[in-house]
DNA sequence: TCCGCTCTTTTGACACGATCAAAACTGGAC
DNA sequence: GTCCAGTTTTGATCGTGTCAAAAGAGCGGA
Protein backbone atom coordinates (compact mmCIF):
# COMPACT_ATOMS: atom_id res chain seq x y z
CA UNK A 1 0.00 0.00 0.00
CA UNK A 2 1.55 3.34 -0.56
CA UNK A 3 2.92 5.04 1.85
CA UNK A 4 1.23 8.46 2.96
CA UNK A 5 3.80 11.23 1.88
CA UNK A 6 4.98 13.75 4.42
CA UNK A 7 3.17 17.01 3.08
CA UNK A 8 3.61 20.03 4.52
CA UNK A 9 0.53 19.87 5.84
CA UNK A 10 1.33 17.07 8.02
CA UNK A 11 4.80 19.05 8.80
CA UNK A 12 3.09 22.08 9.58
CA UNK A 13 0.53 19.73 12.29
CA UNK A 14 3.62 17.75 14.12
CA UNK A 15 5.53 20.93 14.00
CA UNK A 16 2.40 22.38 16.03
CA UNK A 17 3.05 19.39 18.43
CA UNK A 18 0.07 17.76 17.80
CA UNK A 19 -0.68 14.37 15.94
CA UNK A 20 -1.51 13.86 12.37
CA UNK A 21 -5.10 11.98 11.81
CA UNK A 22 -7.04 12.39 8.50
CA UNK A 23 -9.49 15.16 10.49
CA UNK A 24 -6.51 17.15 10.94
CA UNK A 25 -5.84 17.19 7.94
CA UNK A 26 -8.65 17.18 6.42
CA UNK A 27 -9.45 21.03 8.26
CA UNK A 28 -5.98 21.98 7.51
CA UNK A 29 -6.44 20.99 4.09
CA UNK A 30 -10.17 22.70 4.52
CA UNK A 31 -8.45 25.78 5.77
CA UNK A 32 -5.80 26.58 3.08
CA UNK A 33 -8.65 26.02 0.32
CA UNK A 34 -11.01 28.59 2.38
CA UNK A 35 -9.44 31.39 3.99
CA UNK A 36 -12.51 32.46 6.17
CA UNK A 37 -13.88 29.35 6.75
CA UNK A 38 -16.93 28.86 9.52
CA UNK A 39 -16.69 25.48 11.24
CA UNK A 40 -19.52 24.38 8.88
CA UNK A 41 -17.64 25.24 5.77
CA UNK A 42 -14.76 23.24 6.99
CA UNK A 43 -17.21 20.30 7.83
CA UNK A 44 -18.42 19.98 4.59
CA UNK A 45 -14.98 19.85 3.24
CA UNK A 46 -13.39 17.51 5.60
CA UNK A 47 -16.10 15.16 4.89
CA UNK A 48 -15.25 14.94 1.16
CA UNK A 49 -12.55 13.45 2.11
CA UNK A 50 -12.89 11.82 5.36
CA UNK A 51 -16.50 11.17 5.49
CA UNK A 52 -16.69 9.08 9.04
CA UNK A 53 -15.47 12.62 10.63
CA UNK A 54 -17.65 14.16 12.89
CA UNK A 55 -18.69 17.98 13.21
CA UNK A 56 -17.20 17.93 16.79
CA UNK A 57 -14.02 16.24 15.95
CA UNK A 58 -13.68 19.18 13.22
CA UNK A 59 -14.34 21.50 16.47
CA UNK A 60 -11.84 19.63 18.37
CA UNK A 61 -9.26 20.06 15.69
CA UNK A 62 -9.86 23.72 14.81
CA UNK A 63 -9.72 24.59 18.98
CA UNK A 64 -6.30 22.38 19.07
CA UNK A 65 -5.16 24.15 16.22
CA UNK A 66 -6.10 27.73 17.75
CA UNK A 67 -4.72 26.95 20.96
CA UNK A 68 -1.70 25.74 19.29
CA UNK A 69 -1.18 28.85 17.18
CA UNK A 70 -1.63 27.33 13.75
CA UNK A 71 -4.68 28.58 13.23
CA UNK A 72 -6.57 32.00 14.26
CA UNK A 73 -10.18 32.60 15.14
CA UNK A 74 -12.41 35.63 14.28
CA UNK A 75 -15.87 36.60 15.26
CA UNK A 76 -17.10 39.48 13.39
CA UNK A 77 -20.21 40.73 15.19
CA UNK A 78 -23.17 39.23 14.26
CA UNK A 79 -21.85 35.96 12.59
CA UNK A 80 -20.56 32.41 13.70
CA UNK A 81 -16.81 31.80 14.20
CA UNK A 82 -14.39 31.83 11.04
CA UNK A 83 -10.91 30.32 10.90
CA UNK A 84 -8.18 31.18 9.37
CA UNK A 85 -4.23 29.78 8.83
CA UNK A 86 -2.96 33.81 8.73
CA UNK A 87 -1.17 34.32 12.00
CA UNK A 88 2.16 35.53 12.07
CA UNK A 89 1.09 38.96 10.54
CA UNK A 90 -1.15 41.26 12.73
CA UNK A 91 -3.43 41.51 9.58
CA UNK A 92 -7.22 42.99 10.50
CA UNK A 93 -10.71 42.10 8.45
CA UNK A 94 -12.67 43.72 6.18
CA UNK A 95 -16.26 42.64 6.61
CA UNK A 96 -19.13 43.30 4.09
CA UNK A 97 -22.15 43.95 6.29
CA UNK A 98 -24.31 42.57 3.91
CA UNK A 99 -22.84 39.26 3.01
CA UNK A 100 -21.00 38.59 6.04
CA UNK A 101 -17.44 38.23 3.31
CA UNK A 102 -14.47 38.80 4.94
CA UNK A 103 -11.17 40.11 3.22
CA UNK A 104 -8.00 40.25 4.72
CA UNK A 105 -6.64 43.78 5.39
CA UNK A 106 -2.76 44.30 5.88
CA UNK A 107 -1.49 45.88 9.34
CA UNK A 108 0.24 49.02 8.67
CA UNK A 109 2.41 48.51 11.88
CA UNK A 110 2.92 44.46 11.16
CA UNK A 111 2.86 43.84 15.14
CA UNK A 112 0.45 44.05 17.69
CA UNK A 113 -0.59 46.24 19.55
CA UNK A 114 -0.69 48.29 15.97
CA UNK A 115 -2.68 51.04 17.78
CA UNK A 116 -2.22 52.25 21.09
CA UNK A 117 -5.92 53.16 23.47
CA UNK A 118 -5.19 56.78 24.50
CA UNK A 119 -6.36 55.78 28.35
CA UNK A 120 -5.35 52.00 29.47
CA UNK A 121 -8.33 52.16 32.83
CA UNK A 122 -5.06 50.16 34.15
CA UNK A 123 -5.19 47.65 31.69
CA UNK A 124 -2.21 45.71 30.00
CA UNK A 125 -3.26 46.25 26.58
CA UNK A 126 -2.00 42.89 24.23
CA UNK A 127 -3.46 43.76 21.13
CA UNK A 128 -5.56 45.90 19.09
CA UNK A 129 -8.10 44.19 16.44
CA UNK A 130 -10.04 46.51 13.81
CA UNK A 131 -12.28 45.37 11.75
CA UNK A 132 -13.61 47.70 8.95
CA UNK A 133 -17.27 47.39 7.69
CA UNK A 134 -18.43 48.37 4.68
CA UNK A 135 -20.65 46.83 1.77
CA UNK A 136 -18.75 44.28 -0.92
CA UNK A 137 -19.46 44.87 -5.02
CA UNK A 138 -21.96 42.21 -5.01
CA UNK A 139 -24.23 43.35 -2.21
CA UNK A 140 -23.83 46.99 -3.65
CA UNK A 141 -24.73 45.80 -7.13
CA UNK A 142 -27.72 43.92 -5.89
CA UNK A 143 -29.01 46.86 -3.95
CA UNK B 1 -53.06 58.86 41.42
CA UNK B 2 -49.77 60.79 41.19
CA UNK B 3 -48.98 62.10 37.48
CA UNK B 4 -46.09 60.37 35.65
CA UNK B 5 -43.33 63.20 35.58
CA UNK B 6 -41.72 63.97 31.85
CA UNK B 7 -38.37 62.65 32.47
CA UNK B 8 -35.26 62.71 30.62
CA UNK B 9 -35.90 59.24 30.13
CA UNK B 10 -39.28 59.79 28.55
CA UNK B 11 -37.90 62.51 26.29
CA UNK B 12 -35.11 60.48 24.95
CA UNK B 13 -38.09 57.27 23.72
CA UNK B 14 -40.40 59.85 22.64
CA UNK B 15 -37.72 61.79 20.67
CA UNK B 16 -36.28 58.69 19.18
CA UNK B 17 -40.00 58.03 17.78
CA UNK B 18 -41.07 54.97 20.14
CA UNK B 19 -43.51 54.98 21.97
CA UNK B 20 -43.04 55.73 26.04
CA UNK B 21 -43.83 51.64 28.19
CA UNK B 22 -42.78 50.72 31.48
CA UNK B 23 -40.45 48.27 29.88
CA UNK B 24 -38.64 50.37 27.91
CA UNK B 25 -38.19 53.58 30.62
CA UNK B 26 -36.80 50.39 32.54
CA UNK B 27 -34.32 49.08 30.03
CA UNK B 28 -33.40 52.65 29.16
CA UNK B 29 -32.87 53.20 32.64
CA UNK B 30 -30.89 50.11 32.93
CA UNK B 31 -28.63 51.36 29.98
CA UNK B 32 -27.84 54.54 31.78
CA UNK B 33 -26.64 52.75 35.12
CA UNK B 34 -24.76 50.27 33.96
CA UNK B 35 -23.08 51.45 30.88
CA UNK B 36 -22.18 48.20 29.37
CA UNK B 37 -24.65 45.64 30.01
CA UNK B 38 -25.88 42.43 29.08
CA UNK B 39 -29.41 41.64 28.03
CA UNK B 40 -30.10 39.32 31.06
CA UNK B 41 -27.89 42.34 33.03
CA UNK B 42 -30.91 44.63 31.82
CA UNK B 43 -33.17 41.82 32.71
CA UNK B 44 -32.72 41.43 35.91
CA UNK B 45 -32.79 45.41 36.30
CA UNK B 46 -36.14 46.22 35.07
CA UNK B 47 -37.53 42.94 36.71
CA UNK B 48 -36.79 45.25 39.97
CA UNK B 49 -38.58 47.86 38.53
CA UNK B 50 -41.23 46.09 36.52
CA UNK B 51 -41.43 42.34 37.85
CA UNK B 52 -44.22 41.24 34.84
CA UNK B 53 -41.39 42.06 32.09
CA UNK B 54 -40.26 39.26 30.17
CA UNK B 55 -36.79 38.50 28.64
CA UNK B 56 -38.46 38.74 25.12
CA UNK B 57 -39.62 42.23 25.57
CA UNK B 58 -36.14 43.35 27.21
CA UNK B 59 -34.94 41.97 23.80
CA UNK B 60 -37.58 43.74 21.67
CA UNK B 61 -37.03 47.34 23.41
CA UNK B 62 -33.10 46.92 23.25
CA UNK B 63 -33.36 46.03 19.32
CA UNK B 64 -36.02 49.00 18.85
CA UNK B 65 -33.51 51.24 20.99
CA UNK B 66 -30.54 50.16 18.51
CA UNK B 67 -32.70 50.46 15.51
CA UNK B 68 -33.91 54.01 16.43
CA UNK B 69 -30.27 54.79 17.00
CA UNK B 70 -30.92 55.33 21.02
CA UNK B 71 -28.45 52.69 21.33
CA UNK B 72 -25.41 50.94 19.75
CA UNK B 73 -24.96 46.79 20.32
CA UNK B 74 -21.35 45.78 21.21
CA UNK B 75 -20.11 42.15 20.66
CA UNK B 76 -16.77 41.21 21.77
CA UNK B 77 -15.88 37.87 20.65
CA UNK B 78 -16.54 35.10 23.11
CA UNK B 79 -19.29 37.51 24.75
CA UNK B 80 -22.73 38.07 24.58
CA UNK B 81 -23.80 40.99 23.05
CA UNK B 82 -23.52 44.07 25.38
CA UNK B 83 -25.62 47.54 24.82
CA UNK B 84 -24.92 51.05 25.77
CA UNK B 85 -26.04 54.02 25.23
CA UNK B 86 -22.96 55.79 24.04
CA UNK B 87 -24.26 56.40 20.11
CA UNK B 88 -23.19 60.41 19.75
CA UNK B 89 -19.33 59.64 19.22
CA UNK B 90 -17.54 57.08 16.86
CA UNK B 91 -15.72 55.28 20.48
CA UNK B 92 -13.77 52.47 20.44
CA UNK B 93 -13.75 49.86 23.89
CA UNK B 94 -10.79 48.14 25.93
CA UNK B 95 -11.76 44.64 26.90
CA UNK B 96 -10.39 42.40 29.09
CA UNK B 97 -9.60 38.86 27.97
CA UNK B 98 -10.26 37.36 31.40
CA UNK B 99 -13.24 38.57 32.66
CA UNK B 100 -14.50 40.63 29.74
CA UNK B 101 -14.87 43.60 31.03
CA UNK B 102 -15.51 46.94 28.91
CA UNK B 103 -14.18 50.14 28.97
CA UNK B 104 -15.02 53.03 26.89
CA UNK B 105 -11.93 54.55 24.93
CA UNK B 106 -12.58 58.07 23.01
CA UNK B 107 -11.99 57.60 19.20
CA UNK B 108 -9.02 60.47 18.33
CA UNK B 109 -10.99 61.13 15.05
CA UNK B 110 -14.51 61.33 16.54
CA UNK B 111 -16.22 60.16 13.19
CA UNK B 112 -16.32 57.08 11.10
CA UNK B 113 -14.42 55.49 9.76
CA UNK B 114 -11.91 56.83 12.21
CA UNK B 115 -9.13 54.70 10.29
CA UNK B 116 -9.08 53.88 6.58
CA UNK B 117 -7.80 50.25 5.03
CA UNK B 118 -4.72 49.82 2.48
CA UNK B 119 -6.88 48.26 0.08
CA UNK B 120 -10.54 48.01 -0.13
CA UNK B 121 -11.12 45.06 -1.91
CA UNK B 122 -13.65 47.21 -3.80
CA UNK B 123 -15.85 47.46 -0.65
CA UNK B 124 -17.63 50.86 0.03
CA UNK B 125 -16.18 51.21 3.30
CA UNK B 126 -18.27 52.83 6.05
CA UNK B 127 -17.26 51.98 9.36
CA UNK B 128 -13.50 50.75 11.47
CA UNK B 129 -14.51 49.44 14.93
CA UNK B 130 -11.67 48.64 17.08
CA UNK B 131 -10.98 46.59 19.99
CA UNK B 132 -8.43 46.20 22.48
CA UNK B 133 -7.50 43.28 23.87
CA UNK B 134 -5.84 43.31 27.40
CA UNK B 135 -6.02 42.39 31.12
CA UNK B 136 -7.82 44.60 33.32
CA UNK B 137 -5.95 45.31 36.95
CA UNK B 138 -8.60 42.57 38.59
CA UNK B 139 -7.67 39.80 36.42
CA UNK B 140 -3.77 40.80 36.41
CA UNK B 141 -3.79 40.50 40.35
CA UNK B 142 -5.41 37.19 40.53
CA UNK B 143 -2.99 35.45 37.89
C1' DT C 1 -62.84 62.62 28.09
C1' DC C 2 -63.29 58.78 25.36
C1' DC C 3 -62.44 56.01 21.02
C1' DG C 4 -59.87 53.41 18.21
C1' DC C 5 -55.83 52.50 15.44
C1' DT C 6 -51.45 50.94 15.63
C1' DC C 7 -47.61 49.74 18.12
C1' DT C 8 -45.98 46.90 22.08
C1' DT C 9 -45.90 43.07 25.16
C1' DT C 10 -46.68 38.42 26.33
C1' DT C 11 -46.27 33.53 25.86
C1' DG C 12 -44.16 29.61 24.21
C1' DA C 13 -41.75 27.28 20.76
C1' DC C 14 -37.60 26.96 18.36
C1' DA C 15 -32.94 27.77 15.75
C1' DC C 16 -28.10 28.14 15.79
C1' DG C 17 -23.45 27.88 17.19
C1' DA C 18 -20.89 25.86 20.32
C1' DT C 19 -19.51 22.97 24.40
C1' DC C 20 -19.38 18.98 27.70
C1' DA C 21 -18.70 14.07 28.95
C1' DA C 22 -17.49 9.37 28.56
C1' DA C 23 -16.35 5.45 25.99
C1' DA C 24 -13.89 3.58 21.97
C1' DC C 25 -10.08 4.04 19.16
C1' DT C 26 -5.25 4.99 17.30
C1' DG C 27 -0.70 7.58 16.31
C1' DG C 28 3.83 7.07 17.06
C1' DA C 29 7.61 6.71 20.68
C1' DC C 30 10.08 3.07 22.51
C1' DG D 1 5.10 -5.08 18.01
C1' DT D 2 3.31 -2.88 22.46
C1' DC D 3 1.30 0.36 24.99
C1' DC D 4 -0.29 4.80 26.68
C1' DA D 5 -1.50 9.44 26.11
C1' DG D 6 -3.76 11.95 22.85
C1' DT D 7 -7.98 11.82 19.47
C1' DT D 8 -12.31 10.79 17.76
C1' DT D 9 -16.98 9.39 18.25
C1' DT D 10 -21.60 9.61 19.96
C1' DG D 11 -25.17 11.95 21.90
C1' DA D 12 -26.81 15.13 25.29
C1' DT D 13 -26.93 19.84 26.61
C1' DC D 14 -26.30 24.87 26.99
C1' DG D 15 -26.53 29.97 26.13
C1' DT D 16 -27.92 33.56 23.27
C1' DG D 17 -31.06 35.10 20.48
C1' DT D 18 -35.20 34.90 17.06
C1' DC D 19 -39.96 33.86 15.26
C1' DA D 20 -45.04 34.00 15.51
C1' DA D 21 -49.59 34.96 17.05
C1' DA D 22 -52.73 36.58 20.35
C1' DA D 23 -53.62 39.83 24.05
C1' DG D 24 -52.87 44.39 25.76
C1' DA D 25 -51.87 49.47 25.96
C1' DG D 26 -50.06 54.31 24.34
C1' DC D 27 -51.47 58.40 22.50
C1' DG D 28 -53.48 61.24 18.66
C1' DG D 29 -57.78 62.90 17.23
C1' DA D 30 -62.70 63.80 17.83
Amino acid sequence: MPQTALTETDAAIRGAGLRVTDTRRGVYDALSALPHARADDVYGRVRAAVPATSMQSVYNALGDFVDAGLARRIEPAGHPGLFELRVNDNHHHLVCSGCGRVEDVDCIAGHAPCLHPPETHGFAVQAAEVTFWGVCPDCAAAA
